[in-house]
DNA sequence: ATTAATGTGTCAGAAATATGTCAGTTCAAA
DNA sequence: TTTGAACTGACATATTTCTGACACATTAAT
């Protein structure tokens, strides 16, 4: 696989498809879109996507079909979106370790935590390089830049900023990042996360940038 | 719902339901069993299951008469076990979201399978965008937006802003607010809901958009 | 091996935030 | 107009977060 993973959106809503491609493609992915089933089901065997993101209503073949197809050939993790209310049989094509799925409408934000939790359970690599606004985080070489600029991150520190970028603009509590960020191989006290908050906020913060916001009684956020 | 979802087997054979018992422990579920249906409802008060796996064939109350005394109160997944053949009057009872059914004898690996669907559902339903008019709350992140604009509100004002989209165009009493918001866990004088509905409208008011109506003598009521 | 530099958890005030209470004012209904 | 209800700013208290200082651990340099 390349750097930069390949996501394949299938919605015939062209506004939806447009939408989710932008913020996919602001996360730092690479993306493609498939209007119907049938194109969809082509474009899987032709692109090769490393995540499907799938609308279930859809024209030539329903998702359901297109899902249950694909998955006689491959484990390509799907992203299922369904309306609220829609009971479909397609319970039983889900796997429940490599396949999620959302309920429309969605927050988009909460969509790329998850496309990033299954590529990453996938055991592919979740995008090399990850953006989220002037953030810029290189996995592979473990830099981290704010507009550019280069800013060296201690282990700690890198650990919880991959974590932001992961769920930007979720919350996370202390437990949450710790828990991700030290594999539960931490024994101390939770309040030791304010402090990397506070070092990694004096290395990036200016003026009016701020983008680790503290969400009072809940845990931190970070905004792009 | 907390680490580990526990499920209630209310089967009066007492070797099916110690057998459907093992094979959701092994999946790594809780679980109890009540062995009758009066037993059954009990319980589920007073154990509050994250699902329920309720046989029809009951002694002391048939599993339908269960079934709609449950609903009554709570949307506590349910999966319903029938003997092959046997349509029923259960159908009204199921709610299409939130339950499944299965025809004895029926394959254990499915079983799980469908509680974890539903648990999955039921999970995922709480979680996702809730809509009423302007007003967008997103229980998972805990955010609340107007007009697509983020209005960050406390750990209080969230609680009561929850309660109005659960309950729109309903007159809310103070008393109701505070013992939902708050789960009896508050001892104080009644109108301090009236300051936290002042500091919400000043959040999310605008010239000609008040959705937080006072009902003179009776409370309040969220408009959408 | 020794020393220096860096990283990270703990702690203790200080600062910020949240929220119940109260009082004076405004408002609604009869 | 009268009366009780609701509104709202001010305040006090409690809780949460921030952050500098410190100690210990780890890593790098010599």
């Amino acid at each position: 696989m390349n750097n930069t993973p390949k996501i394949l959106i299938i919605e015939d809503e062209k506004k939806i498809a447009g939408w989710i491609k932008i913020y996919l493609e602001q996360a730092g992915f690479s993306t493609e879109i498939a209007y119907d089933g049938v194109e969809g089901l082509n474009m899987i065997h032709t692109q090769n996507p490393d995540l499907i993101i799938l609308d279930l209503m859809l024209p030539r073949m329903r998702g359901e079909e297109v899902c249950t197809r694909v998955r006689q050939k491959s484990n390509v993790p799907i992203i299922i979106l369904t309306a609220k209310n829609t009971k479909s049989s397609l319970l039983n094509c889900l796997d429940s370790g490599s396949d999620d799925y959302m309920t429309k409408p969605f927050d988009p934000d909460e969509l790329i935590s998850r496309v990033n939790a299954l590529l990453r359970r996938s055991y592919k690599q979740s995008s090399t390089i990850q953006k989220c606004g002037a953030l810029e985080l290189n996995r592979e070489t473990g830099t981290f830049t704010v507009n550019g600029e280069n800013i060296p991150l201690s282990a700690a520190q890198l650990s919880i900023m991959e974590i932001f970028m992961d769920n930007p603009n979720i919350i996370l509590s202390r437990a949450k990042l710790i828990e991700i960020a030290f594999q539960s191989n931490f024994t101390g006290y939770e309040r030791a996360i304010d402090n990397h908050i506070t070092r990694i906020r004096n290395l990036i913060n200016t003026k009016d940038f701020n983008p680790i916001k503290t969400i009072y009684g809940s845990g931190y956020k970070l905004e792009c």
